[in-house]
RNA sequence: CGGGGCGUAGCGCAGUCUGGUAGCGCACCUGCUUCGGGAGCAGGGGGUCGUUGGUUCGAAUCCAAUCGCCCCGACCA
């Protein structure tokens, strides 16, 4: 049993001001953490507390399909060099020299160390299949570190990595994963969803991201009541069918007069139609990575990038630079001149020369899939003051492919069922993913298979960051409360709650309710139950105050109704009270406890 | 790295424009009263005004440089 009278835990009643987003106010206010630089945290008592419950969490999960290894956080610079991510981690790697002069890193992630042990240790499929997993410090040097433990430069994080003999272990591998992840966000009380993701520089095939709802998330995900998820920079839809436009005139392009008419709203109302009919044409230029050699040698370090899309559709630049093999930027207003012949505003597909195939020269043509099938289309004319009428795409322009570039709206229907998608901003918990053969190829991994053949293994790689499942049931939690109107308040699950319950004595200089109140906390504190008792000398007030903000989800009230022989017990994560005979407080606690850790 | 903002007591802020040697609320300490929703009264402690240099008789205040932090963007597991 802790006394609060004895503890360090510096609640505060307002928030720094350089706390901005929700969690990070509480986590400052409540005394769970203070800052030491941009994203550098001091984890005090009740942050470690917290911490440390999914940190347990985390070790039980994974105990059940691997295990746990510690390594050292600090990488010398040859064992980076062999996967070639010694430079590829770019300056996002926190580098150093030792006295003798010899660079070193501290590792953002461990693919390398893991693979150069089983390099070096295993020898036969005999030994295969196997999950390793840490949970250790993790440092990133951030353009940007920001919102307080959502994005910092020193985290924890639970890193994991199969090596399999071949597809079909990894596979199983990657399944478990899948599912021991559910398992560690349920318990910690989290609602998420799992979303496919882009591999990003890590290189594989599938991947999948863990993903909490909140606002204070930095990425995008579509999702829909039927069980679709997935990140707006990959997420599709089932688009209804357009009646399209009736041709006018022959029935072949055909110019109109548009005077200062540029955006798709401006030429919609002045000629009439919806921006579904129209045709927006987005000019970009892509650089391919000095990596793609051949690419670079046949179409140019650069080259002019044209998109197409619906007139009411948003690009999406993620799919568009996936298609185009490099990083975009928008097109300068010379660069659109010597492409189109024309100024911005006007622009359009006719006259365009489009390049045969991704791979030949020439300004590579993406039509939007939701184009595909469309006629008599609005699109501009190249050439100032006027836009055509009648385009159709295919027949009177062809492009170089067609694919999909456009990012999903809500409420499109998703691509498997069609229930409407929800669109919002997460927070990404956990990351699982497919690497293949990168890491053990590179770094020469094989073991001998059932033939006496060398193979290389096959790996997976998983992620979860500690701090961020913390984050996240704070954030959670705060919307919940935040829909009752109660705003700067929370309440954690139970599982990682740093107290499961706390005993306010409403007065501690009225000396039964003291020694009611340690009775009780000695009596919970038998029970296996996790209990603070606020002993402090301070107004009920304040204690209930500070019990709320500590995010405590139980507390216990021994005050006034002492003399009727009963205490207050307030579920925080339900708001509901209730009257208990001190006699049964254990029981009834035992009760509530274990209802929570069933939901 | 581009754009914006801010550094004055533990926290929140005023004072800076118009230079004259630092103030308010909360927190903290002491005493009395109060005691189930961040108490009241009285007394008290605490600040190289981010740092360095310059202008000036005199700088928190003006000028320059520099460091740090936050936000938007770029980037990113």
């Amino acid at each position: 049993m802790h006394r609060w009278s004895q503890l360090f835990i510096p609640t505060l009643r307002e928030a720094p001001a350089d706390a901005e987003v929700t969690s990070h106010k509480l986590l400052l206010r409540a005394g769970y953490i203070r800052q030491l630089g941009a994203g550098l945290y001091s984890q005090l008592f009740l942050g470690n507390r917290a911490l440390n419950k999914i940190v347990s969490i985390i070790r039980e999960e994974m105990d059940t399909i691997g295990q746990e290894f510690h390594l050292p956080a600090l990488n010398p610079r040859e064992v980076w060099e062999e996967s070639g991510r010694w430079s590829g981690m770019g300056s996002n790697m926190f580098r150093l020299t030792d006295r003798k002069g010899a660079d070193l890193c501290l590792a953002m992630t461990h693919e390398e160390i893991m693979t150069s042990i089983a390099r070096s240790e295993l020898r036969s499929y005999k030994q295969l299949p196997q999950i390793w997993y840490q949970i250790q410090t993790k440092f990133r040097d951030e353009p940007r570190p920001k919102s307080g433990l959502l994005r910092v430069r020193q985290f924890l994080m639970k890193d994991s990595y199969s090596f399999d003999l071949d597809e079909a272990g990894l596979d199983e591998s990657y399944r478990r994963h899948d599912e021991v992840y559910r398992r560690i966000f349920r318990r910690c009380g989290l609602e998420f969803v799992a979303v496919d993701a882009d591999s990003g520089s890590m290189g594989g095939s599938q991947s999948q991201e863990f993903m909490v709802y909140t606002e204070a998330g930095e990425d995008l995900i579509a999702s829909s009541a039927a069980g679709y998820a997935a990140n707006v920079e990959k997420a599709t839809s089932k688009l209804p069918v357009v009646e399209d436009l009736a041709a006018t005139g022959d029935g072949k392009p055909e110019l109109v007069h548009t005077p200062g008419q540029r955006t798709i709203d401006e030429v919609g109302a002045f000629l009439g139609v919806a921006p579904v009919h129209q045709m927006k044409t987005m000019a970009y230029m892509v650089e391919h990575p000095e990596a793609d050699e051949k690419q670079v040698k046949t179409v140019g370090k650069t080259r002019a990038v044209v998109a197409f899309l619906r007139g009411d559709h948003q690009i999406n630049e993620t799919k568009l630079a996936g298609v185009a093999g490099g990083e975009l930027r928008p097109m300068h207003a010379e660069e659109i001149a010597t492409v189109f012949q024309a100024p911005a505003g006007y622009l359009g597909p006719m006259g365009l020369e489009a390049a045969p195939h991704v791979r030949k020269p020439g300004v590579l043509v993406v039509l939007d899939a939701a184009l595909e099938g469309r006629t008599n289309l609005i699109s501009g004319a190249n050439k100032e003051e006027y836009h055509l009428r009648n385009v159709t795409p295919l027949r009177h322009f062809k492009p170089t492919l067609v694919a999909d570039i456009r990012s999903v709206n809500e409420g499109e229907p998703d691509p498997v069922s069609g229930e409407p998608l929800r669109i919002g901003k997460a927070v990404e918990i956990g990351h699982i993913f497919k690497l293949g053969y990168k890491y053990t190829k590179s770094m020469g991994a094989s073991v001998l298979n059932r033939d006496g053949k060398e193979t290389t293994p096959i790996m997976g790689s998983y992620g979860i960051g500690v701090e961020r499942i913390l984050t996240s049931a704070i954030e959670q939690s705060a919307a919940q409360f935040g829909g009752r109107g109660q705003t700067d308040a929370y309440a954690l699950p139970p599982s990682i709650a740093p107290f499961q319950v706390v005993v306010t004595v409403t007065n501690v200089k009225e000396a039964e309710l003291l020694a009611a109140g340690e009775n009780l906390s000695g009596q919970l504190a038998a029970a296996g139950i996790d209990v603070l008792l606020d002993d402090r000398d301070e107004r009920a007030g304040v204690k209930f105050k500070d019990a709320e903000l500590i995010g405590v989800p139980f507390r216990i009230a021994v005050g006034k109704k002492l003399a009727e022989g009963k205490v207050e017990v307030l579920n925080r994560l339900t708001g509901h009270t209730e009257d208990v005979p001190v006699a049964g407080v254990v029981k009834h606690m035992q009760t509530l406890l274990c209802a929570e850790s069933r939901a």
